[in-house]
DNA sequence: AGGCAAAATGAAATGCATTGCAATAGGTGT
DNA sequence: ACACCTATTGCAATGCATTTCATTTTGCCT
């Protein structure tokens, strides 16, 4: 037995924290708190456990670590690639935020578990849990329905999620002032004279809905028969937004100014109207959503309401971790404004 | 002792198999044996277990499973976020090859970890892989340079890289038939009778580099007195371009033909010229790549190179898996094809 | 020099599931 | 009824690091 330990220390990987020790000539215990940077140890004794773990290429391994530590030091980010065809997920605006949550994890030395396999259900996440496979889970992007999420607050999971902030959602949430940014659009509008205003978006989604209101109170403020029309895209890929806004536009009068739910969506509708012979910004207005790059350099160049990504990012996960530690975070809502462009 | 025991396995969450083995009438090795799925267990002695198990909202201990298995059952996806503001990561093509990456690893039940932190040099990735937190890596985005992926071969880690395929590298690499695309681009500028071509990117990546030549041999083939000028971008993003290409174009001859590395910096391209007065394809042919959903519907519609994306997925991680089994899997080079639209 | 606090270190228990090997039970062939 | 095979099941060892508690060592005060 000792016999074998000690061969294993001789090859380059596969030793362990008593081989460590060995070497050094320390306990295991010196060796653990040596490695993990506790200050219960003698800063000569450090320097030479150290030395001995590079030596041997010995890092500690970290499934051990978990198991012993009850934590797992990792969180589950849930993006829905299955939708990635039907574009909603292609958009930057998707990976920046992914970018952002990435960041303020490494900071916090978490790891990410990217949409683990098969986390489809209430009780698949739940076990995820239970499993110590994860300490908490973010959800990007509202594919997730609110049923399951009720269910996982029951489950007494901790999670949070980026998307709309209601009333008061029994889990907490972080999302953009959607409202907000319908009255920014609508503002704009009304600045043109605008009358004939189109919504293009799936209103069943509630952080569109909100965007759709937002629009419609200032058509009311302004109080001078302007028309709000919807253009419901089910489908949110390019494709999809182009197919729907090509049988709309052949079927109604035009509209002088369009909200689009994404720049994406807007560059759709750009590209229809073109071919129906109306140029934005000479028949209609337009504003789009989530600033991506190329809206700066589309032609026109466009109109559209900014969110705060990056920030939603260490938001997300700050609240995450406070739910985590048996605290219950409030929702939040971020700001949002309007980068006027050509269009 | 025992005492303890029973007081957990009435709670909740937090139950373990010994926990559930005597809630079933039956031994650990049993309960093991029955939640994965052995053939060595009566199947009524199954149903049993997995009743108990449901009942009692019990899941197996990750870690503690991965600590015997001796195997994490997960893969790193490198993915550099870092240069995410540089626009690179941005680019809808990058997700697009992460959902096949997901997608490919979600079929073989294999977890992903998202760019863990501090995975910056040849160590750190060792220390992942001997630490057990991960079986393999897979790099996407050659923004890993070329000699810390020499050192992990040394380090006999598990990798495999989304990049250039050039002659012999020491280790597996998947990436699309760089050299067929810049000759596809090439053809079609032959076709239009171009005289001026200009390559816009930077020549120090392979990928690109490998583009470039198959640019050039185009051109030397057709034998007809065609200049290729090269503007090197060095900042990937669209600003970065842009202003690049604004410096070039009032400081040089206006090109007939545009080749740009990637459909981001053909818009980019686009907004800088119109800006010169050129106008695509009027003034001059432009071809994109990657072939990301906004490039059809650009004013005008962009030419570009297509890449096999989703396939590279499934490739990238059936490389990876042989690779962790021990095998020397080689190279893979995709198919990459032009698509034809106005420019 | 005696005594006590502080610093450093070690022994042993612990967390949880998997697996090789042994053992038992139920069945079949002769 | 005996030998033997198969299907099930359990025992005990194993993988690895962390943590509590006890122990030793060192430093400082009087």
């Amino acid at each position: 037995m000792k016999q074998r330990s000690k061969q294993r220390g001789s090859l380059a990987m596969g030793c362990n924290m008593d081989d460590i020790a060995r070497l050094a000539k320390v306990s295991k215990p010196t060796v653990s708190r040596a490695l993990s940077g506790s200050h219960l140890v003698n800063e000569a004794t450090r320097a030479r456990v150290l030395e001995v773990a590079r030596a041997q290429g010995y890092a500690v391994n970290r499934n051990a670590q978990k198991l012993r530590q009850a934590r797992s030091g990792t969180i589950a980010v849930i993006l829905d690639f299955g939708s990635h065809r039907g574009g909603r997920i292609g958009d930057p605006f998707m990976f920046e935020l992914l970018a952002g949550v990435s960041e303020a994890l490494s900071v916090r030395n978490q790891d990410i578990l990217l949409s683990p396999p098969g986390l489809v259900d209430a009780q698949s996440c739940a076990d995820l849990i239970a499993s110590r496979g994860a300490d908490g889970l973010i959800f990007l992007g509202q594919g997730s329905q609110e049923t399951m999420l009720t269910e996982l607050v029951r489950a007494d999971v901790p999670f949070v999620v980026w998307g709309a902030v209601s009333r008061n959602n029994a889990y907490c949430a972080v999302g953009s002032d959607n409202a907000l940014g319908g009255r920014l659009a609508g503002k704009h509008f009304v600045g043109r004279e605008t009358r004939r205003w189109l919504f293009v978006g799936n209103i069943e989604h509630e952080e569109i809905l909100l965007r759709y209101e937002g629009l419609v109170a200032v058509a009311k403020e302004a109080n001078s028969g302007i028309e709000v029309n919807t253009l419901r895209a089910v489908d949110m890929s390019y494709a999809g937004v182009c197919s729907v806004a090509a049988e709309w536009i052949s079927n109604n009068e035009a509209p002088d100014a369009v909200f689009a739910f994404s720049d994406t969506a807007a560059m759709a509708i750009i590209s229809v109207f073109r071919d129906a012979g109306l140029v934005a910004p000479r028949d209609y207005a337009l504003v789009g959503y989530n600033n991506i790059p190329p809206a700066a350099h589309f032609t026109p160049a466009i109109t559209t309401i900014e969110q705060e990504t990056h920030l939603a990012g260490s938001i997300l996960v700050e609240k995450l971790m406070q739910r985590i530690d048996g605290a219950n975070p409030k929702s939040a809502m971020l700001q949002t404004r309007i980068i006027i462009r050509e269009s």
